[in-house]
DNA sequence: CGCTATAGGGTATACGTATACGCATAATAT
DNA sequence: ATATTATGCGTATACGTATACCCTATAGCG
């Protein structure tokens, strides 16, 4: 049999090379211990010559195994379709590389809500487990959970974890990091802090930074304000908007503690256009220490999360999760970056 | 044979409940026409009914078609590791939602230049094709696409158009959107243009926005000074370094012309600390209108690119490689956005 | 009314790998 | 010296789909 030089190598060319079987070759490149070492040399140097891969999709085929992740991003329908959440960004730059470290290849989806990805995804053996990032219509959101769970999907999510029973979750310690945000305002002397942020179980997270932010006023002996309260979605205009409406309502306040930068970022606009001076009258703080928040004026204290860890700590609990092996909800400590918007 | 209900149903599963073979199902579900319209609708009812899909890897593999493109970011060696280009970001989304319009999945990968990513992903059946972007070593670069067109591996890169004949490139009119900020500038008032970016044939790209900048300065009759050229790559800090070795080297310049935002935005920060007055000391232009751009202090007068245009043509080129349809090169306009740091 | 064309679908097989088993040879135990 | 176990590898086959090829029943056609 002749050689096909110009054809893909397949382990049967390196075989007859190696004057040994398929399956030989086979063992000798994943690194079965029942070849021995001077085969398994003799293969791997010949696969090398030939720039020999193995074909990704035969032994997914074969193993069941595709050694792929899929990533899948939720978003609120967005008119501007090329605008990502930088949030999100900056946690796909953790988690592709964390895919990289444990040789997994990554793949990636922008999704709607509504949309039927539970079921895309859910096999076709694309990938062995998915990671779920994103905000939404949360009860949709649950209920797609749901069926993942009953189908078997592995996955894990980013969210607020332990509010419910659904999944394997990883999060920041959202009510931590309220906490930390409101103690700051209270220390610089604020006493009328308004939040801006979804403060329904639409949005645990928003939530959970809520009440962490009630829990150090009260820790002060401050009874928080509902009125001071505005839902908002992660978004500049959405942030704006809330500002106005707190603006108008004609409630005075001090302070301004954002759920995340881009409202943060949306509603200093506002403020700024109502004359208020930041931070003498109003002090704010936002969350998520996107690359912006330092570029504001004034600069926009926040809470930073650890996004590198964040990464890891999902890739690690999804591949623990397919593995079967044991595996406990984990929350990241964040931290409070100070700037000029809170520095009286 | 029982049922199993457990497992995840295959095109036998759906032959046997309607009746037919398996080539059948297939053929059906593939729209093949060979198949009566009745019995197509009968097989894609099953199909429904049992949650079916289609195995991505058995598929891929008898078919030797992944739909699937693989996207390639590299960068420079970055020490934050989980800080990204703003400007591939951008890109990315509007790449990914282009390959989902057109039913094709999107593996992602980030690559320093030196990796072995011409083997890894030149085969092994990952992807049908590769989306190439980002800067690095444009030498070392332009040796590994020379490895990819001997091995005919599809791809496209977005870059600078026919400097020269390797494989396919998508980019901005880089010439053209220097020639619009040199006009500007010059239209403002301003002489002593400097220029922050590399220049050598290393980035195209950038030298192609300083050729442009040049072509724009000699139409009004101004002839551009070398020595306000300083080499820069896309960071901050490296746009901070160049303006302030600008700034040291004591020759005076009125405007600056930043290759990218984060040079841009690196540079006013070095401006601000000189005491020199934004716009009315030194006017400066950026590139890419990133999200920043329009936060900085003054706000950042900046060259927007086409990123929905470009994710949508590149993806287009890609696919038409693919199939071996002819594909010209493309480029694509860029635009002014005149903001505040050029406004006297 | 025989003859070819066509629709509709079955049969067999290939895609390239991974793994359950079996079978020698050699090493060790009894 | 025989029984036992481990080592190293070959044989056979499965993973689930897509496609080349073949076959049958009609319809069309003169």
């Amino acid at each position: 049999m002749g050689r096909q030089p110009s054809a893909k190598p397949t382990s049967f060319d390196i075989a007859y090379l190696a004057g040994v079987s398929q399956p030989t070759v086979s063992r000798a490149l994943r690194g079965s211990k029942s070849v021995s070492a001077a085969t398994r040399a003799n293969i791997q140097r010949i696969a090398q010559e030939l720039n020999y891969t193995v074909d990704k999709n035969a032994s997914s085929l074969r193993s069941q195994r595709t050694h792929t992740l899929a990533l899948l991003f939720f978003e609120d329908p967005n008119p501007d379709e090329s605008m990502i959440n930088p949030f999100f960004l900056s946690m796909l730059g953790s988690i592709t590389r964390e895919c990289a470290r444990r040789g997994y290849d990554l793949l990636i989806s922008f999704q709607q809500m509504h949309n039927d990805w539970h079921v895309t995804y859910q096999d076709s053996h694309r990938s062995d487990g998915i990671i779920l990032l994103g905000y939404g219509d949360y009860q949709l959101y649950l209920t797609k959970l749901e069926h993942l769970v009953e189908m078997g999907t592995k996955f894990v999510r980013w969210g607020s974890v332990s509010e419910d029973g659904i999944g394997l979750t990883v999060g920041s310690d959202n009510v931590g990091a309220g906490e930390q945000a409101g103690a700051h305002l209270v220390e610089i002397g604020r006493r009328r802090i308004a939040f801006l942020g979804d403060a329904s179980d639409h949005a645990p997270e928003f939530q959970d930074r809520y009440d962490g932010l009630c829990r150090a006023m009260r820790a002060a002996a401050l009874e928080p304000d509902p009125a001071l309260q505005r839902d908002a979605v992660s978004s500049e205009d959405s942030g704006y908007a809330a500002a106005r409406s707190l603006i108008e309502s004609g409630r005075p306040f001090d302070a301004v503690f954002a759920a995340s930068d881009l409202i943060a970022i949306g509603a200093m606009r506002a403020l700024a256009e109502a004359g208020l001076r930041l931070p003498q009258d109003v002090a704010i703080i936002g969350f998520d220490d996107i690359p912006a928040a330092s570029l504001t004026t004034p600069t926009l204290t926040t809470v930073m999360q650890d996004m590198k860890g964040a990464g890891t700590l999902l890739v690690d609990a999804l591949l623990a999760r397919i593995d079967d092996r044991p595996v406990e909800q984990r929350i990241l400590p964040a931290r409070l970056i100070r700037r000029r918007s809170t520095a009286v």
